[in-house]
DNA sequence: AAAGCGCCCTGAAGGC
DNA sequence: TGCCTTCAGGGCGCTT
């Protein structure tokens, strides 16, 4: 469900209601998600004041004092503030209990997700220390991405959605900022100009800002925290779109598999 | 080092 | 109606 734009949206509706509150209680129903959700966690979090939400790459960071709770929301993952007495519904694995008597809760269908407790800052935790910018960054440039690139023979679409390249750029938006910057998702990677790089990396900030500006994509259940849905998903040019005309040209949009991923194109506008 | 898979899960949609 | 297959917005971790 969530790329960073989804991530993004929640952050901003949840914030406002977590910072400066002291967590009550920490219910943990379901432990199996992508890693255990451990003991620790909920021991450790009660009491605490959540001082920050934060969010790197598609990892959502609550700062605690010296500790962190680390969410991510794998690919059904959603969060949402309610009354604690809100009745349950399926697959509603996670519930931190503030003290203002709202609670947040994580549902999670499939368990792709994570709950991580971490005794230090977010940003050392094995998980993220390694990854590469952030899209919307000064840092995330196409020079960079264009000395990252030489040598490379996967595909380019493979490559921006390769986290040590840059974070955030899920299925979806990669598809689209490649369509937007005319660059063919097979192209291999080494193989395309500085120049090239530099419309994908401008493409890339256009297409996730304006995704958040729009509150994200709703295909099927994406909601905000607040349960309001995004509207990107009218923007989109080819995600979703095999058959219909191109926005640009009008040639039918094509559908590939690259990279296991259902990849989407103009065979007229991108090369 | 880079690239390509399998895999962790559930639910929705489509074919028969 | 039901059963089966396929596909889904992520990304770790193993193999080559």
């Amino acid at each position: 469900m969530p790329e960073l734009p989804e991530v993004e949206t929640t952050r901003r509706g949840i914030a406002p209601h977590l910072c400066g509150q002291r967590v009550r209680a920490v219910v943990v129903r379901e432990p199996r998600l992508r890693w255990p959700v451990t003991p620790a966690l909920a021991r450790g979090l009660a009491g605490r004041r959540i001082d920050a939400v934060e969010r790197r790459a598609k990892y959502l960071l609550l700062r605690a004092g010296d500790h962190s709770l680390i969410l991510h929301l794998g690919m059904s993952g959603r969060l949402r503030l309610t009354p604690p007495s809100t009745a349950l519904k399926p697959h509603d694995h996670l519930d931190v209990v503030l003290e203002s008597d709202l609670c947040l809760r994580l549902n999670d269908p499939r368990r792709f997700g994570a709950a991580l407790w971490w005794p230090g800052d977010p940003l050392t935790h094995p998980l993220l220390r390694a990854l590469g910018p952030e899209p919307l960054s000064p840092a995330f440039t196409g020079d960079a991405l264009y000395g990252r690139s030489r040598g490379r023979r996967a595909p380019v679409k493979a490559f921006v959605m390769d986290s040590r390249v840059v974070v955030g750029v899920g299925n979806i938006y990669a598809n689209e900022a490649l369509f937007l910057a005319g660059i063919h998702p097979r192209r291999a990677a080494g193989r395309i100009s500085r120049a090239r790089y530099g419309r994908l990396a401008g493409a890339i900030k256009t297409v996730l800002a304006d995704a958040i500006g729009r509150g994200g994509t709703t295909l099927r259940d994406y909601v905000s925290a607040d349960g309001s849905p995004g509207f990107f998903q009218l923007e989109l040019c080819v995600y979703g779109r095999a058959g219909e005309p191109c926005r640009r040209c009008a040639m039918p949009v094509r559908r590939i598999t690259a990279s296991q991923r259902g990849t989407f194109y103009c065979p007229h506008c991108q090369h």
